[in-house]
DNA sequence: CTATTTATTGACGAATTTGACAATAAATGT
DNA sequence: ACATTTATTGTCAAATTCGTCAATAAATAG
């Protein structure tokens, strides 16, 4: 029998929202139960009764951070035109950023932060960073055959940190401004591998 | 009559240096008290008796980054040679503080995520920001004269963004071979701006 | 309508954090 | 030795946080 149907998937996504809210406010040590309550509405016993305690929440953070990586790579990938591939790259990676007000260098920056007390978060990291910076690696590469692997590693590094910092500096100077400086940084980076050919 | 010698001024400098290393740890909100008093080894009555409050410790915080940013500054003009200032400059933000395992980058954004909830320290980090982006355009314009001043801007916002997260990445990552690309590619970032002249 | 399953609420105890105070110990000038 | 100032310690109460549980409300199948 079914009875009352059950809403735990709906709650559990609710919660993990705001979860991801309260730690790029607050931090991770400030992401309080009850300030993840209040953001999601619900009643604190609810996130216990759909997600767990405080760990198995964070748990089911870098869960779901996992496949949300999993899939913007594959969108990235259809959406890839057959050439100038590196331009669309990063037209994705800030223009795109931009225009969402996304926020996954700030919950990106504010997870790395209580890292070394947490395993699996300092796993999880390690492992989207150095995912990001391979595929990048390779998009690099594959335009400019001829470029430096040391070279390549440089330039792909570069354009992390300031999709990374796009949004922090979001928060002390005009985010319009920023966002544009920091890809066209991020272009001029990129085309220095020419200079090999 | 001034009786048992006062040593507030050395024990503000221990509780405040405990304080920078567990806000690089645990975040802002993470830094508890006693946390504080375990790294310093003292007391946790004797943060009230030399800083005072949690607010306080944090107003005392600001100070100080304000005086050894300043120093910072200065040291900066003093040893900066005549020519190839800004090859220098770099030498400085990367090799230096690689060899001094400094960590200013990972304090400036652990304290940038609760920026909302502390006004004086929005003010602060919009303060250090705005002032370090004016340097860095100041040097590159000296050597560059012909560039754009929105190129200027960019390359200047790259080279923070690098700056700033050659730390963080060094969680994850090899800390020599991140500070050895931040640097590499900042320094291909600031040789773009020879081309337009 | 009834039974069953789930959602929701309210409330409790243990642990932590913070601010505050009194009491004690230590060091210096006289 | 004595008085005075500071350092240090121990302890307390209020507030917050977290985990837990029992009780209640709601929704569905039969």
């Amino acid at each position: 029998m079914v009875a009352r149907p059950s809403i735990k998937l709906q709650r559990r996504e609710e919660i993990l929202d705001a979860f991801e809210s309260c730690v790029i406010r607050h931090g991770l040590t400030g992401a309080t139960l009850q300030k993840v309550a209040d953001e999601s509405g619900l009643a604190r016993p609810l996130i216990h009764h759909n997600v767990g305690s405080r760990d198995e929440l964070l748990e089911a953070l870098l869960e779901r951070l996992d496949l949300r990586y999993e899939q913007e790579r594959e969108e990235f990938r259809q959406h890839l035109p057959g050439s100038d591939r590196c331009r669309a790259m990063l037209d994705i990676m800030f223009d795109h950023r931009y225009a969402t007000s996304s926020h996954e260098g700030q919950l990106y920056q504010a997870l790395s932060i209580g890292a070394e007390e947490h395993p699996n978060l300092q796993r999880s990291l390690n492992r989207w960073y150095g995912s990001l910076l391979a595929d990048i690696e390779y998009e690099l590469l594959d335009e400019h055959p001829q470029a430096e692997t040391t070279d390549v590693r440089a330039i792909a590094t570069g354009v992390i940190a300031l999709y990374f910092n796009a949004e922090s500096m979001a928060l002390v100077t005009d985010r319009r401004t920023v966002f544009q400086d920091s890809k066209r940084a991020a272009q001029r980076l990129v085309e220095t591998l020419k200079w090999n050919g």
